[in-house]
DNA sequence: GCTCCTTGGGTTTTT
DNA sequence: CCCAAGGAGC
């Protein structure tokens, strides 16, 4: 392979047994991930025996065309490149069988689903207080995801989240596998809990898969480990590229050691470290290093070095508060933008979502172009999950959930006490949910209203699951259902403003427009091509770019990760901010953890985040800050403090913004800054 | 059963 | 300050 380093050539050319490749930022990781899969097709591995794992489905579409782009389009095709959830998936849906489900049909549970599902158990239990719901999720998850029998689990010491989680978790199993319904944990966790059931099944699947590969190791968690080290555990070629020190996803279960233990794991297992930075200037670097430096945390040992000598200094920014940080970015992009510097070539980082509101208000007062990344998306809209709950009922008739949702959605007289009946019959004669609202004609105790409204929900039920089958499209069918309902009206009525419907309407367009994009590509048998689609859409959420064409780029320190810009901003940088309140002190709510561990993976997403930059970065932050309505003086991050002073250029925030200006207070606030350092 | 009001709480987020 | 959830009242 030409144009690697030897590093880089090393993890390339490495063949069998385990390879760790500890990939520093910048330093052309994507680059030996293709190269590699390329290099092992070209020494006979037949492309049917790869399976690529990353975390997002843009990482996988990325991989998967830069493959095709090295190898062919029809070699790429038949190597698995896959999120470990859609694998999981593939696994799932091929061994129905062997898991004793009733068909290939079950459904999948999101977040918001495994919410509904915890809420309607916490009602049957006496909790004795109030416990926040998402707690309790991801207790339950944190649970699944080691796999914890009921004896090892309910031995350990735990706090009040602890012991409901306990008491939920085998609730909580129970009714998903009753409504056929697996959640995303499941979708990792289920593969490797049948492959250790069923050795022949994984031998099988051992067979199958020779060679793996999985990136961003850093990020895995337990059962991500216990899947890739199952189906690993034969041939043993298992190369995974990572960087503990990008490691920012402790909070939702990732667990750093998986990457720093690998050795252990896999014992015989080579090292490769990519320590040349060919992303950022030397400037730059400099900073990035200079704040690992200071890190407590237990690390594998390597220093970036940066390819690119000299480099514009770092700016440091000081501004009076939030507005008159966010119209410094404002005006400085536009400055740059009039020296030519693309659009596109800018970000600006922000550790909280609520932060882009200011930089969006400035930027667009600037006539400066945006894209902000992240906000909610088109499949967690409460519309558009009411729709797909319609969807799921005539596909999954046993998801309970699904039916809760839509069977008095638009509100058709089915209320909580209805409900309960029906639930209640249900249990006892042994139908589903769905059985009971059908026969609610049988059911004691329910209100004319509630019959009648149980009577038109299974009628529409009925009859869009009758469109579909005489072949009508899932686009039609679904516009047929919602209007039916008269969802339309209902969503009018019940928007304060027509602001407020027209987008509402919208996402439910924007579904529609979905639904007939797919159909496109249909065959036949629309219920299995809806279970396929529904399936889909609970797996992809879809950040849907589109062709922005040229605009700076808005996007949480998360959001940043994998990704590079020339100019990049930084701002908040503040005691609160970074590290974030959260992480300065938990809470009991939060998964475990020392308090310590929080604070160094709070460092590890400011290091994540220079580390995006190439050419030049500034580092904002306010001397005051406005929570929750009442200013407040902010304390410089200590990560900032830790970062010596000649790798620095102070800025000063000189010209009083005209928007500010206009304010009295602000002015004011203004004028200080443009005096402060 | 539905609507309005109070109350409490407030990261990051993919699958 | 703003939003979501739960309780009270119609």
């Amino acid at each position: 392979m030409a144009g690697l380093n030897p590093s880089q050539h090393a993890a390339v050319e490495h063949l069998a047994g385990p390879l760790l490749v500890l990939a520093g930022a910048g330093s052309g990781k994507t680059r030996v991930v293709t190269a590699r899969i390329a290099r092992l097709l070209e020494r006979g591995v037949p492309a049917r025996a790869i399976l690529a794992v990353t975390f997002t489905n843009k990482a996988a579409a990325e991989m998967r065309e830069r493959v095709a782009k090295q190898v062919g389009a029809r070699v790429a095709k038949q190597v698995t490149i896959a999120t470990f959830h859609g694998f999981g998936l593939s696994v799932l849906a091929a061994e129905a069988r062997a898991l004793g489900l009733r068909d290939d049909r079950f459904t999948l549970f999101d977040q918001g689903d495994s919410l509904a599902l915890v809420r309607e158990l916490l009602r049957t239990v006496d909790a004795g207080r109030k416990f926040d719901l998402g707690a309790i999720v991801a207790r339950i998850s944190q649970a699944k995801n080691h796999f914890a029998h009921d004896a090892e689990w309910r031995e350990r010491e735990g706090d009040d989240y602890d012991e409901i989680a306990r008491m939920l978790f085998p609730r909580y199993q129970a009714a998903l596998r009753g409504y056929q319904a697996f959640d995303f944990d499941d979708l990792v966790c289920e593969p490797v809990r049948l492959w250790r059931r069923r050795a022949d099944l994984l031998e099988k699947w051992q067979q199958r898969y020779t060679y793996l590969l999985v990136d961003e190791y850093q990020d895995t968690n337990h059962a991500q480990l216990e899947l890739v080290r199952s189906l690993g555990g034969a041939h043993n070629n298992v190369c995974v590229v990572g960087d503990d020190d990008q490691s920012i996803y402790a909070w939702r279960g990732a667990d750093v050691t998986n990457i720093l233990d690998f050795e252990r794991h896999f014992p015989g297992a080579k090292v490769v470290k990519l320590e040349d930075n060919y992303r950022s200037s030397a400037s730059i670097l400099a900073v990035a290093n200079a704040v690992l430096a200071a890190s407590r945390a237990r690390r594998h040992d390597k220093t970036l070095v940066a390819a690119r000598p000299g480099g514009d200094k770092v700016r440091l920014v000081l501004a009076a508060d939030a507005d008159v940080e966010a119209d410094f970015v404002a005006r400085e992009i536009a400055q740059l933008r009039q020296e030519g510097v693309a659009a596109r070539d800018i970000a600006v980082l922000y550790r909280s979502n609520q932060q882009s509101e200011a930089l969006e208000a400035a930027l667009a007062q600037a006539a400066v172009p945006v894209r902000v990344v992240g906000g909610q998306q088109l499949f967690d809209r409460k519309e558009v999950k009411d729709v797909l709950g319609y969807l799921k009922v005539l596909v999954h008739p046993h998801d309970e959930i699904a039916v809760r949702r839509v069977v008095n959605f638009p509100a058709r007289g089915v209320g909580d006490a209805a409900l309960e009946r029906l639930a209640v019959a249900a249990t006892a004669r042994g139908f589903s949910l769905l059985g009971a609202v059908e026969r609610a004609g049988e059911i004691d105790g329910l209100s004319p209203q509630a019959r009648d409204g149980c009577a038109m929900f299974a009628s529409v039920v009925s009859e869009a699951r009758g469109r579909l089958a005489t072949g009508d499209s899932i686009a039609d069918t679904t516009r047929w259902l919602v209007s039916a309902v008269g969802l339309q009206d209902d969503m009018r009525a019940a928007a304060g403003s027509n602001t407020a419907f027209a987008r509402r309407w919208g996402s439910i367009e924007s579904l529609f427009k979905v639904f007939e994009r797919h159909d496109e590509r249909s065959g036949d048998a629309k219920l299995d091509r809806l279970v396929d689609l529904l399936r889909v859409m609970m797996l992809q959420r879809d950040s849907d770019d589109g062709p922005s064409g040229d605009a700076v780029t808005l996007v949480t320190m998360h959001g940043a990760k994998g990704l590079e810009w020339r100019y990049v901003f930084l701002v908040g940088l503040e005691e609160g901010l970074l590290p974030h309140t959260r992480a300065i002190d938990a809470r009991a709510q939060d998964l475990g953890g020392a308090e310590a561990n929080d604070i160094e993976e709070e460092r590890r997403l400011f290091y994540v985040s220079i580390t995006r930059a190439r050419d030049r970065l500034y580092l904002c932050r306010a001397k005051s800050r406005a929570l929750r309505g009442k200013p407040v003086v902010r304390v410089p991050s200590r990560f900032l403090v830790q970062i010596p002073d000649e790798l620095l250029q102070p800025t000063e925030v000189t010209a009083v913004p005209v928007a500010t200006l206009a304010e009295g207070t602000s002015a004011i606030a203004a004028i200080l800054a443009s005096l402060g350092k």
